[in-house]
RNA sequence: GGGUCGGUGGUCGAGUGGUUAAUGGCACCGGACUGUAAAUUCGGCUCGCGAAAGCGAUACGCAGGUUCAAAUCCUGCCCGGCCCA
C-alpha cells in the first residue's frame, strides 16, 4: 500500500506532515500508522459560499498527500453544521444559511475540490446523514461533556464575551457536532485549518468516551487573502477562485504585497520548501527582483488549475495589456443596442453599478475609447465601427453596432 | 421578569430639532507616480431625470405621532449589551 515500504513509520508521518501547522501528535502519527492498515482521513468543508479558493486548495492538498499515501480519505460536505455556521475566527453571530443556499453550494463543491483532489479515490460523505438524526436525548448527552468554561478558553467566544459582543447557545454546539462527525466515522485523522484546531481537538475526548481511539489533528496554514492582512475569504473580497479565468488568478496574484511571496510561493505555487528559501534569500539580499519572483509564482499556481499553456498565455497578456498598456486581442463584445449614453454603455457592460456611478468613472478620466481618454460625462457613443471600451486599467469590452 | 444603556451608510464611529445625503477613520473605486507591490499624492464613494445650473426620490432598527422642519422629541413594537432575579 505504500509508495515507498524502505520507509519507517516515523519518517512517513513526518513526510506527510511536512509543511503542517500543528501535529496532535506526530509520535501519534507515527503509531497508527505503524499498525499497517490504512488511516481513515477526513476533511470537513462547510458549504457556506459557492467556490472554493486558493485558501481550500492548502489542505485539499494535504488530503492529497494522504490519498497518495494509500489511506482512506473521506471528503465530509458539511450541509448540516453549514446551517448552524462555524463560529471560529467570528467576531459577530453568523447568519443562518438557507437550504437553497448550502444546496446550491453543495453542487459545485465536489466539482471544485476536483481540481485538488483525485475525487476517484475519495469518498464523499454529507453530515446530515447522522447529525439530522439525533435525538434531544443523545444531544444534551454530548453537550453535557464539555463544559462552559472549556468553551470560554476559544479565543475568539473569549473575546467576544469580553467585548460585549452576542454568542448564541447554539454556536456551542458547532464544535460539538464537528465533534461527533469524527465519532460517527470512526476516523483516524482529520485535517483542517489553523483557525478550526480547537474545533478538531475537542473531538478526541468526544472519540475516547466513545471508545474510540482519538484522532490524530492536523492543521495548515491559514493562506492570507490578496490584501495580505486577513486569512483568504470570499466574504471579505480578498480570495483567489479555483474557478477563476487564468487572466484574473495571474492579475490577483500580481496584486499580493511584497512581503507575502514567499507564502504564496509555498502555499499557493506548492513550491518546494528548498525553492521558498531560495527565494527569501534571494529577496533578502537583493539579488532577486521581486516583480520577476512574482510573476514566475503567477505563472507556475495558474498552471496548476489551468496549465501550462494557459499560465503562459496568462503571463503573456499581463505583460502586454497591464505593463504595457497595449490593448488586448480578445475581450467580450457587447451590441450597442440602441444605447447612445457612454455611460449606459459602461451600466451594460458590468463595469459600473448605476449610471451615476459611471458617470463618476468617466468624470475620473478612467474610462478610454479605442484607447483614447473620454472625460467628458455627457459623451455619446459616436465611433462609426466596432471600438474599444476600456475602464480603469483592466476591464474592456469592444462595441459593436 | 425588573433596572439600565444602546441599535446611524460596506465597516468602525461622530452627530441630540433647521445650509444634515448626514464630520471623521478604515475598506473600496478611479487619476498621478510605479512593478496592477509598498510609500506618496489628488479625487470619488445612495439612486433617477437633465446639455447644464439643477430637480426629484430614498436613507440613520420597525411602525405611528408632535412640528413649518426630526437621525435628533413622544408612543408602541422588534433586536442587543450589562446588572439584578
Amino acid at each position: 500500500m505504500t509508495a515507498t515500504p524502505a520507509r519507517s513509520a516515523r519518517e512517513r508521518a513526518e513526510f506527510l506532515t511536512d509543511g503542517c501547522d500543528h501535529v496532535e501528535s506526530l509520535r501519534e502519527l507515527a503509531e497508527r500508522l505503524e499498525r499497517g492498515r490504512p488511516l481513515r482521513v477526513y476533511l470537513g468543508l462547510d458549504p457556506t459560499s459557492p467556490d472554493l479558493h486558493l485558501g481550500h486548495a492548502v489542505v485539499l492538498r494535504l488530503l492529497q498527500r494522504f490519498v497518495d499515501d494509500g489511506h482512506n480519505v473521506i471528503l465530509l460536505i458539511g450541509d448540516f453544521t453549514a446551517r448552524i455556521g462555524d463560529p471560529s475566527g467570528r467576531n459577530a453571530l453568523r447568519p443562518a444559511l438557507s437550504d437553497e443556499q448550502i444546496g446550491a453550494n453543495m453542487k459545485t463543491y465536489a466539482a471544485q475540490a476536483g481540481k485538488v483532489l483525485d475525487m476517484s479515490r475519495v469518498t464523499l460523505r454529507y453530515n446530515s446523514e447522522w447529525l439530522s438524526k439525533l435525538t434531544f436525548t443523545d444531544i444534551y448527552k454530548l453537550l453535557s461533556q464539555t463544559t462552559v468554561a472549556q468553551m470560554l478558553e476559544r479565543n475568539d467566544f473569549k473575546q467576544r464575551y469580553e467585548s460585549g459582543t452576542p454568542i448564541a447557545l447554539h454556536e456551542f454546539v458547532y464544535p460539538v457536532a464537528v465533534a461527533y462527525d469524527s465519532v460517527a466515522m470512526n476516523v483516524d485523522v482529520e485535517l483542517g485549518g489553523s483557525d478550526q484546531l480547537f474545533n478538531l481537538l475537542i473531538s478526541r475526548p468526544y472519540q475516547i468516551h466513545a471508545g474510540q481511539d482519538p484522532e490524530i489533528c492536523i492543521t495548515v496554514p491559514l493562506l492570507e487573502g490578496i490584501d495580505g492582512e486577513k486569512k483568504m475569504s470570499k466574504s471579505l473580497g480578498n480570495h483567489i477562485g479555483l474557478t477563476d479565468p487564468p487572466n484574473d488568478m495571474f492579475g490577483k496574484t500580481m496584486r499580493i504585497p511584497d512581503a507575502l511571496l514567499p507564502r504564496y510561493a509555498r502555499l499557493a505555487a506548492w513550491w518546494p520548501s528548498d525553492q521558498v528559501q531560495a527565494l527569501e534569500r534571494g529577496l533578502r539580499d537583493g539579488s532577486a527582483s521581486p516583480m520577476d519572483e512574482k510573476k514566475r509564482i503567477a505563472e507556475d499556481l495558474v498552471a496548476l488549475y489551468h496549465g501550462g499553456d494557459a499560465a503562459r498565455a496568462a503571463r503573456d497578456f499581463f505583460e502586454r495589456t497591464i505593463q504595457r498598456g497595449e490593448i488586448p486581442a480578445e475581450m467580450p463584445e457587447l451590441s450597442l443596442d440602441g444605447r447612445t449614453k457612454l455611460a449606459d454603455l459602461i451600466v451594460a457592460a458590468g463595469f459600473a453599478e448605476s449610471k451615476r456611478a459611471a458617470t463618476r468613472l468617466i468624470g475620473e478620466g478612467a474610462v478610454r475609447v479605442d484607447g483614447t481618454v473620454v472625460s467628458d460625462p455627457n459623451a455619446r457613443w459616436t465611433a462609426e465601427g466596432p471600438a474599444v471600451l476600456q475602464v480603469g486599467s483592466r476591464k474592456f469590452v469592444r462595441i459593436t453596432q
